[in-house]
DNA sequence: ATGTGGGCAAACAGCCGACAA
DNA sequence: TTGTCGGCTGTTTGCCCACAT
């Protein structure tokens, strides 16, 4: 509500203030929006992945380099903003950026860009739709536990146990479920979950088939909110029929580098399903894992990738190498500088390359393992930051970002699995 | 097919080779789009145009100006491919321009620039649906003209003549009709053309709804195609998800700066039902119309206009000025420079600025009407192109587009009315 | 515990006619 | 000429069950 006790005036898709816990629901559990007003790195180079996965085109050979963009930006975050197509209920977040000057980047960290409140709800479920849920045959097969967890209590005592359940999807629009719990007539048969009316007018409505999800929260206000979210479908080829995909790629480069030239504020979209990685990450989790943690060939790891019913899980993989993703494009970015190979490989399955900031390494600076010969020629390079130089949320920034991608570490260490900055490059040896 | 006979590899929503008589039928009778290997001239401020149109969102303020950038690029035409959206049907063409130096400007006319091959198929017919149409109780109701025009000759001693009717749609898909002439039961009631069964499959298969349209085509290789129109619903907002509107609007900017200054090719996309007017037109047109054609405060003009029945028809209107759209950022563009005022004004439905090119003057150079003093100083600068230098076909351009733009024509002419080149501004006076 | 299929009744789709604009 | 509606079937939807995994 305005001041003046009016509604606000919404506009059909630009609807701000939708429910944060179903978006992030329908998000998913690994993905965690920033902090209005702190700290953030942007990575143009990620955006521009999230573009290419959209529009299904590779990014061209000819387009043009960017010289003065940097392949990080660091960014005060003004705003960030929640939305749903209203077509298709694709979420997807609007944040407004602003790159900072070297002084504002070296600003101690405020308590509220440390702390990561994780928004995902308690009481939810999501189910992948089978067949059955999506024909019109029948209703929807609701999982005992998450029925027993997310729904309102049934009064066992009526014959059979039934209930209306009305829920808010993300534009606020209300969908009623008969809930039943059918208790089967033969004895000893089993009895079950059961969303019947009201069902197929969802499923059409939204036009889920098999493979999709649907997910419900039962939040503390006691409202029931329901999401979707569409299985990745490979052929979904969105030319957008207004603007060359070629054009997309140039717009966020010269969109970021026109901002970060005249330090003035630009808009972009975040879609985390559409998008292999956030592109946008809070400064601190940036500078610890650039800056704090080593990464060396041969290093395990553990990495969260989200699973079929929406939890997450670690895969366990190890570091094959370190270098440039796009050494033409973009040289000396940490953009998935880390080359991995993964324990369970369910062949090309997940990325051959992260982010620092993806992985949580098994051994951390300082335990060096044996088995790993090291010889430094010098302790450390003068001018990186420093590594104990105090804890965490009092840390100051000793070096612009953007110094820090120009250092030669040649000599700084040899050996084939050397433990090494991650920016050190083998070849270069 | 190819060379060995196999067939083309083609790729949903990318297939190149659809039906060119279909593709017009749907993009409407105004669109022409311009010869492969024609020269043209692009609009970067119209193409900004269909980004607003298509995203609902002014170009932002903050937006940088593209100094180097000219308000239009004389180009090469590489290629046009025709294209329509997988999903919605909505048609579209892709064109590779490159922008030319000054001395490929100034090539005479090649034969194919000059010819306007009007492709619009001549046995079709386009009707806007009614909520009978679409509605699930009832088909089709064919107009009677139309049906005897397009649809192939019922054998009419059948009781009731019937037929079926199998239409290609732009993906090539089949669609079934059944084609009734039903002659009612009592005597003297009225008889019409109806598509009764499989007419509801193609609406809802479409997502057709009341006040959208469909048209028919009876093509010269006797087959029969069927395209459809959305109608313009206002709130089709397509914030896209991926990119910012800002981003669209730097990129196309960027992408045209950066192919004219590297004289290198670059892709757009012309979306003729999105964008309000053509940004891509034939140099020689564009030629014709700013330097061959004098407008002036008064001057009665027609334009064309598509009907609802998918025909043409002229409005008229009066010249009220000549003045540039967005003196900031385009200054002394030729894009929409004449504010008009229509005879029918159906308050806002037409705009109220065209560009030179859209209008047909009703007196034309060298005609003076004599209701109007003419005060010349001297007859004509004499850096402006020949005015009668030769017939059309063999015309040279004098000058490099660019140069024409900062003429200064001050003392040229004077006299509030007095004709003028279109980029004569009065207020210089 | 939950996906799928048969049976069945109610709802809807869809063809015909009539009528009016 | 053609948009809409009432009447009348044939098909589909969707709730219940049972059975299999």
């Amino acid at each position: 509500l305005t001041p003046d006790g009016l509604p606000q005036p919404t506009q059909e898709g630009e609807h701000k203030n939708l429910n944060s816990e179903l978006w992030h629901a329908c998000a998913g559990p690994l993905v965690c929006l920033p902090a209005i007003g702190s700290r953030v790195v942007y990575f143009p180079q990620g955006h521009s992945e999230q573009v290419s996965a959209s529009t299904n085109k590779e990014i061209d050979a000819h387009i043009p380099n960017y010289p003065n963009l940097p392949p990080q930006l660091i960014c005060q975050l003004h705003n960030v903003t929640m939305h749903a197509d209203a077509e298709t209920d694709e979420v997807y977040a609007q944040m407004t950026l602003q790159p900072l000057g070297a002084e504002e980047q070296k600003y101690p960290y405020l308590p509220a860009e440390l702390g990561t409140p994780s928004k995902q709800p308690t009481n939810y479920f999501c189910k992948t739709l089978t067949a059955s849920d999506t024909s019109t045959h029948g209703g929807f097969s609701v999982p005992r536990r998450a029925a027993e967890k997310v729904f309102p209590p049934l009064d066992y005592s009526l014959q059979p146990p039934v209930q209306e359940l009305i829920a808010k999807d993300l534009h606020d629009n209300e969908w009623k479920f008969r809930h039943i719990f059918r208790e089967h007539c033969c004895a000893g048969q089993p009895k079950r979950h059961l969303l019947t009316t009201g069902w197929s007018v969802f499923v059409s409505a939204k036009r889920l088939v098999a493979g999709d999800s649907v997910l419900f929260i039962w939040n503390e206000n006691n409202q029931l909110l329901i999401g979707i979210r569409r299985a990745n479908r490979p052929q979904t080829v969105m030319p957008s029929s207004v603007l060359s995909s070629d054009s997309m790629h140039i717009g966020l480069l010269a969109a970021a580098a026109h901002a970060a030239a005249t330090n003035s504020r630009f808009t972009i979209f975040y879609n985390p399903r559409a998008s292999p990685s956030e592109f946008v990450i809070p400064l601190d989790k940036y500078v610890k894992a650039v800056y704090h943690t080593r990464v060396s060939i041969g290093m395990r790891f553990r990495m969260l990738f989200e699973t079929e019913e929406s939890s997450v899980r670690r895969y366990m993989g190890t570091v094959t190498g370190i270098s440039d993703l796009d050494p033409v494009r973009w040289p000396n970015s940490y953009w998935r500088s880390v080359k991995v190979g993964w324990d369970e490989s369910t062949s090309g399955e997940r990325q051959p390359r992260v982010s620092l900031w993806e992985i949580e390494p098994l051994t951390t600076f300082p335990m060096y393992p044996s088995s790993f010969p090291l010889r430094l020629k010098r302790p450390w390079p003068s001018d990186l930051p420093s590594l104990h130089g105090g804890r965490d949320d009092l840390m100051w920034l000793r070096d612009g970002d953007r110094g820090i991608q120009s250092l030669n570490f040649q000599g700084f260490c040899n050996g084939m699995a050397a433990w090494m900055h991650p920016r050190f490059n083998p070849s270069m040896l």
